[in-house]
DNA sequence: AATGAATGAGTATTCATTCAT
DNA sequence: AATGAATGAATACTCATTCAT
C-alpha cells in the first residue's frame, strides 16, 4: 500500500478538475440563481462556490445570461421521458397509477436540483421570456400532457368521472407545484411547513384526488364493495 | 357658478397629489418588485411609472431598501383580520365554513395586490432575512392559526376525522400559494393554465378536501347517518 | 455694478455647464482619441479632462463607441462646405487658386482640431469600418472633388497641362496630408520638423505644384515674358 | 533517396521552428500592431496567426511591451545604412541623386514591412515615449540627415539654390510619409488613392522637387547652360 | 416639494501573465 | 519547448443616492 490515494497528484487533480468543471459551474450558478435571483447573484460568488476565480467562469460561459440559459437547459433535459417512460406500462387502477406518477415525479424530478428550475422560473420568468417560452415548451406542456393522459386513462376506463381533464391536472400540478417550491422559498421553507414528509403529503394528496374524481362516490364504492 | 372645475386649481391638485403620492409609489414598487424583482427593478422605473422624477421617490423612502420593506408592510397590514373575524361567527357545517373560508381568502387577499407579496417573498426571502421574517409572523403564522382553527373546528364538532390537523392545513394552503402564484408568475400564468376561474377552481378543491376529511365518507355520512 | 461677474453664482454656473457639457466632453474626448488611441483612452480620463466625473460622461453619451462617433461626427460635419463655397467664385489665376485653396484649408480644416480626426482615422480606421467609411464619404471624396475641380479648372482654361488631375490631386492630398498629421504624432512633431511654418510651407508647396503643373515650363514662361 | 521529404520528421521540423519563431512572432505583431494598434492587439492573436498558443509567446518575449519594443527595434535596425551606403559613391547631377535617393528607400523602406513601423510610430508614439524616441534617434534623424546631405550636396555643386535645406528636406520627407502611410492606413488605402503607381508618383515627384530647388529654371539650364 | 444633473461604489467582462503539465 | 487552464488587475457601464436649483 505504497500510494496513498487520498493525496491526489496536481496533475491528475488539473486533469480531472477540467472535465468537470461545467458542471461544478452549473451547480454552484444553479444554486445561487436559485437562492439571490439572476441580479442579486453575483459571478464572483459562482466563482467562489465552484473553488475557482472570477475569470475562470468566463472561459466556460461567454456571459452570465449563457451561463443562466445553460443553467436551465442543463437541469431540464431529458427528466421528464424518464418521468414518461415508466408510466406507458402500467397496467393496474388509474388511481394507483396516478399516486405512482405523483411519486415517480418526486423521485425523478420534485426531489433533484430540476425543482430549482421551477423556482427560478416562477422569480425570473418576466425578466427572460425567451428562457420563460422555453421552459414552457420543456417542461409545462410535456408535463400537462402527461398528467392528463393519466387522467384520461382514468376516464376511458369508467374509474374516473368524464370531467374535463385540466381541472383535474390543474389540482395535481398545485400539489407539485407547492411541493417543489417549499424546498426553495424561504416562507414555504420554515420549521412547521416542512415537519411534513413529501412521499407521505404526496400519498395524502394522490389519494384526496383520486377519490374527488372517483365515478361514484367512495362511498357508494364501498357499500357496492359492501354488497358484492 | 364661479369655480370652473374644468380648470384644477394648481394648489389643490398639488395638494392632491402630495397626500397620495407615497400609496402611487408603493403601488408602482410593488407592481415592479413583483414583476421584475427587487435588484432587477430600478428605482427610476418606479418613479416613471408613479409619474414623478427619480429625486422624489427619496423624498418619501430613504432607501431602496426601505422603499421595499414598506411596500411589503403596507400590502400586508391587517388583511387578516378582515379575513378572521367573519369566521369567528360562523355557524354552519365545518365543510362550508372550510369553502367559505377559501373563497373569503381569495375576496379579502388572494385577489389583491397582497398576493403580490407572497409572490415577492418567494422569491426575494433568501435575500432579506429580516423581512421574511416578519412576513412570517405577520401572514403565514397567522394564516395557519386560522385555517388550523376551522379544521379544528370540524374535528371537535366531530365532522372531520380526527388526524393531525397540520396535514389538511397544508393541502389547504398549497392550493391558495397556487392560486396567488398563479397570477404573478410567468410559467403559471398562461394560457392553458388561468383557462380556469378561481372562485370555481376553489369550490372544487375546497369540496375535494373536506370530503377526504369526512369522518365517514359522505355518502356513508348521507345513508349511515340517515340509518343510525 | 453692484454683482461682480468674475463670482458665478453656484446656479448659473450648473445651468450653463449642462448646455456645454456635451461640448467640453467631445473636446476632451477628441483629444484623449488622438493622443492615445482609442482602446488606450479610458473613460475616466475623458471625465477628467472634462472635470466631471465617470458616470457623467454616460449621461451623455450611451456608450464609449457612441461617443467616438460623435467625435467623429462633430468634428466633420460641414467644414467642407466653408472650404469649397469661397472657391466657386474665385476669377484669378489657376496657380493662385490652388495656392488659395491649401491656405484656406489650413484656415479652416488644417490647423483647426478636425485635423485631430484624420489622425484618429489613421489609427484607428481599420478597427472600424463603419466610422471609417463615414470619414471617407464625408471628407476625403468630398475633398478630392475640391480639389479636383480646381485642377480641371487650370486645364480647361489652359493654365495647366492636360495630364491626370488625380496624379496633381495626390500631390496636393500628400502636403495637407503631412501637414495635419505633423500636429498629432510624435515623430513629425519633434523640434526640427516644426521649425517651419505651416502657411510658409504651404505657400512653397503650392507654388512647387503649379510650377509643375505648368502647361510651359517656367522657363518658357520666363523667356516668353522677357521677350514681350 | 534515403530521406523522403513528404515526410518531416518532427526533430527536424521542431528543430527549424525552433529558429524561426521568433521572427514569425515579431512578423505576425508588426502586422496586427500595425493594423490595430497597440492596445487593441491581444496577444492571442499574434500567437494564433505566428500559428503557436498564448503562452509560446512568453516564452520568446517577457511582457507585451517587450514584444512591441522588439517589433520596432527589428524593423529599423541597419535598414537605413543600405540606404545611405550607394549614396555616397554616386557621380551624377543632383536632381538625379534625388531621384534615386527616393527610388532607393522606396526599395529598401518604404516598400517594406518597415513601413510599417513608421505608422505604428505615429498612432503609437504618444503613449510609449520611450519607444518614439528611439525610432526618433534611429530613423527621422539619420533620415533627415541623408536627405540633408543629399540637398547639400546640390548646393554645393551649385546645381541647387541656395536655400535652407530642411524646407527642402520637409518636402521630401511629406512625399515619403505620404507613401508609407498609404499602405497601412484606411483612409488612404482606399480605391482611388492607390490608383497611382508608388514608383510613378516618387518619380513624379522627385521632378517636382527638383525643378522647384533649381538654381535657375530647368529651361533656361538647358539653353542658358547651352549658351555659356 | 420636486427636479434631474452629478456622483461613485459595484459588477460584468477582457486580457496579459503565470504555471502545472 | 509548448500548451492552455487559471488568475486577477483593469475597464466599461449601471444605478442608488445626493444635492443645487
Amino acid at each position: 500500500m505504497p500510494a496513498p490515494a487520498l493525496i491526489e497528484r496536481p496533475g491528475q487533480r488539473r486533469e480531472r478538475r477540467k472535465q468537470e468543471r461545467p458542471g461544478e459551474l452549473l451547480e454552484a450558478a444553479l444554486t445561487l440563481f436559485v437562492e439571490k435571483g439572476y441580479a442579486a447573484t453575483r459571478i464572483e460568488e459562482v466563482a467562489l462556490r465552484a473553488g475557482v476565480s472570477k475569470g475562470t467562469v468566463f472561459l466556460y460561459f461567454p456571459s452570465k445570461l449563457e451561463l443562466f440559459k445553460e443553467v436551465v437547459h442543463c437541469n431540464i433535459s431529458n427528466r421528464l421521458e424518464q418521468w414518461s417512460d415508466f408510466l406507458q406500462q402500467f397496467e393496474g387502477s388509474s388511481a394507483e397509477l396516478l399516486r405512482l406518477t405523483m411519486l415517480l415525479w418526486w423521485e425523478r424530478i420534485g426531489s433533484t436540483p430540476a425543482s430549482g428550475i421551477s423556482k427560478l422560473m416562477m422569480s425570473e420568468g418576466h425578466n427572460f421570456p425567451e428562457i420563460a417560452d422555453f421552459f414552457h415548451r420543456a417542461v409545462i406542456q410535456p408535463g400537462q400532457r402527461i398528467l392528463r393522459s393519466v387522467i384520461q386513462r382514468g376516464i376511458d376506463r369508467g374509474e374516473f368521472a368524464p370531467i374535463h381533464p385540466d381541472h383535474a391536472v390543474q389540482g395535481v400540478i398545485s400539489v407539485m407545484v407547492f411541493l417543489a417550491l417549499s424546498r426553495h422559498c424561504a416562507p414555504l421553507n420554515s420549521r412547521e411547513f416542512m415537519s411534513i414528509d413529501p412521499v407521505h403529503y404526496l400519498n395524502d394528496q394522490a389519494q384526496l384526488i383520486a377519490r374527488g374524481l372517483a365515478r361514484t362516490s367512495p362511498a357508494q364504492q364501498a357499500s357496492g364493495g359492501g354488497r358484492s
